[in-house]
Formats: structure tokens, C-alpha cells, sequence
DNA sequence: AATTTCATGTAACCAGTTACATGATTCA
DNA sequence: TGAATCATGTAACTGGTTACATGAAATT
């Protein structure tokens, strides 16, 4: 039997989604349509194959509501060996590849952290987040400086783009630590 | 024969690539893996399989290099098809869509259009990628309105990271006409 | 009566990842 | 001599996309 994990970052979403409640296969899919959730996929072909890997990984369970009808609505509830590899992805320090290729991964994960972890795991996260943002915005501006004469203007332009999403993310991060320190309450 | 097409990202930065000067799949490789196009795989079990379905789609001609070693250096070129493949491309007006699931693509494309296209078309692409990345601000801002009192803080929060990234996409656009604007000449 | 929504799923295909393989050339 | 670099490629696997299929229940 191959050892599965969460996959994916459907599956991820997918975890912290039945974390906070169960869920079937199309209570998702309309969460993943109607909400800002959308950059995930919304379709069956990619949903119901991830919710059987989770389940024959032993991380989620489906329960079979309306028995006897011919498509049983099958509602999936986190096991408890689901919720420690939730909480164990969230715990993962981050790194500076987190930051450069999977910014939508850790965002997924920050939203699951305030009910799973609390205060202090938000605030160890967002340091990090930080640390290694800032970090590779420096990297940035060291080639950004050395090409700047070499790029023409569009490749500039695009570079800097780059640049400012980094700058963007470094923003919110401090914003949000701040807003953290400052209420002590946090719901 | 299936008619193919420039069929991902990687496809389309290595006709970019190749449109200013020639190049091998190893050159493209140390590009991905030496420059802020490390965003892109420079993984050898991409790029190769990518090269050939070019090659097959007729929009790059390979040419061997060193004849009569056992493995010959071979050197990539834009075919005109491949050339109006690529201007083709990058004249596609931006839709929402690209906006909120490509926007690594949409910069991509406006890396290449000033060499490939010129002032006019930049001019387009920048117009049309501010007016679709501020629609879609609105619709974020109203759901964010919607939602603020139920979500919790760490979704609102990754909401409002989300809102953060495409308010900075719609800032550097505005810079970017204006320096255009400004300056009468670019290079 | 017709359409939409609820609800779950499969099958073919596709591009990327990981890991491996080959062997020449250059450099320490 | 041994390591790193040049240079190209394959094979198995993985997860997502697209498109299709089924049929009950609710709505218009």
C-alpha cells in the first residue's frame, strides 16, 4: 500500500474546508465556484478522485446519508489522523521556495491556522513568511540592479512587477502582525 | 496528425526565449535556472518533451550543431510559423480569466511584446490588463464586504492578501503607461 | 412539460516531476 | 585521477482538464 498525504492543494483546501465542517463532493464544488476560493478547482474530474486518495489514505471519511437512492449523497468528516496531518502541514516552517513558487499554498494554509493552531503558530508563520519574503526581495533587487541596463523595457517592467508582488506580500504580512500585536483577543 | 499549439507557460517562454536568439534546450535550461524566470521548470523532463512538441507543431526547427559526436548540440530557431504563433499569442486580449489564474502567462507575454510588437499593442495589453484586474477588484471587494462578519481572521485575512496582490497588479500597470506615456521613445 | 439543480462519478488526455541514464570534455 | 560540467534524453508516475454519463428532485 503506497503512503498518501495531502497531495495537492485541492486536497489541502479541501482538508481545511471539512475541518471547519463535513462536507460532500458537491458542497465543495459549489465553495469552490461561488466563493474567492475559485483559483482551485472546481471540477468534478479533479474534486471526487482527491476526496477518494484522502480517504484511502486514511485522512478523511465519507459517510453515506440518503442510503437506498440510486446517487447517495456521501458526507466526508475529518479522521483523526486527518486532523494531525492538517495540523502537521500547517506547522511546516516556511521556506523561501514556499514564498516563490507555492504563495498559494501558504495562503491556504494561513487561513486554516487561526482555528487549528491559534495565536502563537499565526504569528511564527507570518514572521517566517516574512523573513523569507524580504529575503528574496533582496535577491531580486541584486539582479534587478546588475540586468536593469541589459533588459529591455518590457522585460524590466515585468521584472518589476515581480519585485512588487514581493513588496505587496511583505506588506500585508507586517500589517497583519501588527494587527495581531495590538488586539490581544483574537476571533 | 493533432494540430498543436504553444500548449503551456514553458512553451511560451521558450518561443520568447528562442525569438531573440537562438538556443539550446540546455541554454533555456541554465536560463530557468539562473534568472527570475525560475518560476518556470528547468526541469530536463519538461523542457525536452516541450522542445519536441514545438518541433512537431513546426514552430521551432532544430539544427545540430556538433554532426558526429555522439550527443550533438542542437540548436533551436523560430520558424515563421512559429514567429506568427508567438505574435499571435501575445496579441490575445486579456480576459479576466488570465487575470486571476495567469497572471504569471499575461507577464510572460508582455515580457515579449515590446520587441515583438511594439508601443501600440504594449499600450493594449496595459489598458486591458488594468481594466479587467480592477473589475475583478470590485467583485473581490464586495464579496469581502459580504463576508467580513462571518470569516474568520485568518480567511479575511488571506481574503484581504488576495484583494492586496491585485490592487499592486493594478498599481504597477498605471506606472508603467505613464512611463510610457512620458517617454516618447522606448528601448 | 421542460428546465434547472442536486449529486456522483469515469475515461481519455496532457503537461510536469522525479529519478535515472549516457558519455564527452574541462578543470582542479 | 577524479570531480564537475556539458548536453540530451527516457520512463514511470501524478494530479488536473475536458467531456461525458446517469438519474432523481425541485422549480418554472
Amino acid at each position: 500500500m503506497t503512503i498518501r498525504n495531502i497531495d495537492s492543494t485541492l486536497s489541502l483546501a479541501i482538508m481545511g474546508l471539512i475541518s471547519y465542517q463535513s462536507m460532500s463532493g458537491y458542497d465543495l464544488r459549489k465553495v469552490f465556484i461561488s466563493t474567492a476560493m475559485r483559483q482551485f478547482s472546481a471540477s468534478p474530474g479533479a474534486i471526487y478522485p482527491a476526496l477518494r486518495r484522502l480517504e484511502e489514505a486514511g485522512l478523511i471519511k465519507g459517510e453515506i446519508e440518503k442510503k437506498n437512492t440510486l446517487r447517495p449523497r456521501k458526507v466526508y468528516t475529518l479522521t483523526s489522523s486527518g486532523l494531525d496531518a492538517l495540523k502537521e502541514n500547517l506547522s511546516q516552517p516556511v521556506s523561501q521556495d514556499d514564498v516563490i513558487w507555492r504563495t498559494d499554498a501558504l495562503m491556504l494554509r494561513f487561513t486554516f491556522i487561526c482555528e487549528l493552531l491559534g495565536k502563537e503558530k499565526m504569528l511564527k508563520f507570518l514572521e517566517e513568511f516574512l523573513g523569507e519574503t524580504e529575503a528574496y526581495i533582496k535577491v531580486l533587487e541584486k539582479e534587478h540592479e546588475a540586468l536593469r541596463k541589459v533588459m529591455s523595457f518590457c522585460s524590466r517592467s515585468s521584472f518589476e512587477h515581480g519585485i512588487a508582488v514581493y513588496r505587496s506580500n511583505a506588506r500585508w504580512a507586517k500589517r497583519i502582525i501588527e494587527e495581531i500585536q495590538k488586539q490581544g483577543e483574537i476571533k
